[in-house]
DNA sequence: TAAGGTACCTACCGAAAGGTGTGTACAAGG
DNA sequence: CCTTGTACACACCTTTCGGTAGGTACCTTA
């Protein structure tokens, strides 16, 4: 996203969305509060992710302290993610911001699919 | 940033990201909340923005319904931006996330602007 | 022997985001 | 007369984001 010079955030709010700003980290955040899920579980659940991104997201999502990954040394590998403490923190405090969302889903969705120049008639 | 096809939103939560997402967007609604603002003083309150990503974000949360858009129809023109009620709404919804975000923000900052490949000595 | 599944990596490409620099209408101030 | 300030618009350019396609190592199953 607009990933901003990290120096200097500003009041946090921006730094909160420095991490959550990806295209899937929201969902991939909102689908690991269900439990610690593997790769593949993650992307079947992610509808439509690329696995480049997926492990780019939890990559960055790993770097930044909120989803911690697990590797059990077996033949066919088993990669398990999971939300650390920090991550479930964030979680929480994603909370409201989902419960506005939801509020106004409906709104904003008629107004992006809208065209925004309304030729009511030329 | 990110925009999703605003067809399908899932969970309120991307969709909200999508109204925040911006570079400069959680900064607007940030120093709006402090009151209404003309263009000129919110360009200098966000240090570092250009006029045109002002604008341009400015006229998105316009349209997504959270900041309000006053025109005086002065001689030197005048024109005040503030908080809709879905714009206050939406600001009481980041509090927790910036609160997050405040938290962590040291510890991102240290992350980000760490070398991913520490050298340790060549 | 061949195919399939796991969890990735890599190179390449188009699209979107963001920045820079200029122009504009109008009036006030020096 | 020239400059300054306001609140933009527009063209151009670079950087970042996200997606596609292919490859890898290993084992299992058919």
């Amino acid at each position: 996203m607009s990933q901003r010079n990290p120096q200097s955030y500003v009041c946090g709010l921006d730094a909160a969305i420095d991490v959550v700003g990806g295209k899937w980290k929201v969902l991939i955040l909102w689908t690991l509060s269900e439990g610690r899920k593997r790769f593949g579980e993650l992307k079947r659940c992610l509808d439509g992710v690329s696995e480049k991104m997926l492990i780019q997201h939890l990559r960055e999502l790993e770097r930044d302290g909120v989803v911690h990954r697990e590797v059990h040394n077996v033949v066919p590998p088993r990669v398990e993610y999971s939300l650390t403490e920090y991550g479930v923190a964030l979680n929480e405090a994603l909370r409201p911001l989902g419960a506005w969302g939801c509020e106004h889903k409906t709104r904003l969705e008629t107004i992006r699919n809208a065209p925004e120049d309304t030729p009511t008639a030329v």
